[in-house]
DNA sequence: GTTGTTTTGTTCAAAAATAAACAAAATTTA
DNA sequence: TAAATTTTGTTTATTTTTGAACAAAACAAC
């Protein structure tokens, strides 16, 4: 009894049953708990799978196609009211960019009815907007199977194909002295082209983000319009980004 | 016992019980285990069968159906025999298209373990191979929510920046009086724009697609080079097709 | 809050499987 | 036939997987 005979046993118990539990499961492959344990974890991360307190759950088979290794979860709550005041920007008929961040992607539950049309290079967000009313258009090129997005020389010429009234984009660390930075140069000069065909380009960052830096500068807070952030940004954080000029929303 | 004696057996064995074991296998074949072991190398990298740590098994049985599990399954042997024998075409290295078409898609579970790069506008092939050892390519453009692919200009636009050795397409209908056809103009023209870019042209046809007619004729019988179609196709249609000068393999 | 129970994560050692290196056998080629 | 090449088997080292033991964390009951 080998992990794939294991993996298949598992997903297809949980598949009939909705949930397990670890003894159950230990007990029909018989194999230890901890072995199950590790089993359950890599099902998981590979999103095949809820992993639960003792055991596991089915997952809605509707969203896992390129779901995030339950990355998008973590912060959900500061994330999902920076979403919520975005979505307030956006009106109908809007063409809007999406970026590839995990922020980002949790605007798509806010936009799900509106009559707009969305460009995006990630995966994950299409395969959400796959079922709603928007018109979804993706950028093409080289599939970055780690971010689960379209990066690189051909689909910064595709964007620049497309003009939008407002885009919004993550961003890996901003501070007032050196702008923004990114940890990986593909998602930064995808910013940049984003940026470029523009017209309102909002920045969705949560607070744990602000006055951080990470290896590559990019671009000056020039780049974009609107800062929108959580309310547990410090105070004087905030005021010192307005005193800056910076129009931010929290 | 040589070579392929050895291949046909383990391939019989594994279809027969879904899975094997090395040693099970060097026992039957009366052989060691490291050339058990090479065999099942070279097996799994052609894609007939999935490697496992200590034995194979059928490449159905691995790979998770729960992920895109949607209409694919129509038909599903024949379409599996057809993708087992392209994927024998397909050489390390090569370029490949493959289109939205959902005996194509089978096609994935072949090629995971080569190292080729795919060009496609097929979502589920992207998300497929997202777990692959294949370098992905997706074609940009608007986003086909019924087809789960991508469409329209932008879409062949993008497909002639690229040049590849091989493209496997499906088709709605082909017969020989009056050529390929199709169900929509979106496939057509997505067909026609990768063929122009393509040495070879593979048709994955199943038998069933032989001699019918769909509402529209876009191309002749000369844009592909290679039909692979299923063993359940009549002779006499099969000997019209080699007649006719069309390379078939099946 | 505290206590007791359950579940999880971590570390470590044993077992299993694999890959690598090299010798032996079989096959092909000259 | 002999040399060259390929294929196979054996041994050894490396890697991966597994289960046990125990500490840490989460949870429930009080």
């Amino acid at each position: 009894m080998n992990f794939q005979h294991r993996k298949r046993l598992i997903l297809q118990t949980v598949d009939e049953r909705g949930s397990v539990d670890v003894r159950e499961l230990a007990d029909l492959l018989q194999t230890s708990e901890m072995t199950v344990r590790r089993d359950l974890v890599q099902l998981a991360t590979a999103g095949l799978l809820y992993r639960t307190r003792g055991g596991a759950m089915k997952v809605s088979l509707a969203t896992d196609s390129f779901r995030f290794a339950n990355k998008a979860a973590l912060n959900a709550d500061r994330k999902d009211y920076i979403c919520q005041l975005a979505a307030q920007e956006i009106q109908e008929g809007d063409v809007i960019f999406m970026d590839c961040g995990s922020t980002v992607f949790r605007l798509c539950q806010f936009i799900r009815n509106k009559r707009i049309a969305v460009v995006t290079n990630s995966l994950p967000v299409v395969a959400e907007l796959l079922t709603s009313d928007v018109t979804v258009n993706l950028v093409g090129g080289e599939v970055d199977k780690d971010r689960q997005a379209i990066h690189g020389l051909i689909a910064e010429e595709h964007i620049a194909r497309y003009r939008a009234n407002r885009a919004f984009m993550g961003v890996d660390g901003i501070s007032l002295e050196h702008g923004l930075s990114a940890n990986s140069e593909k998602e930064a000069s995808i910013t940049m082209a984003i940026a470029r065909q523009t017209d309102k380009v909002y920045l969705l960052c949560d607070s744990s983000k602000l006055e951080t830096n990470k290896y590559l500068y990019f671009a000056p807070l020039s780049l974009f319009d609107v800062l929108i952030t959580d309310t547990e940004a410090k105070p004087d954080v905030i005021s010192a980004y307005r005193k800056a000029g910076i129009t931010l929303i929290n």
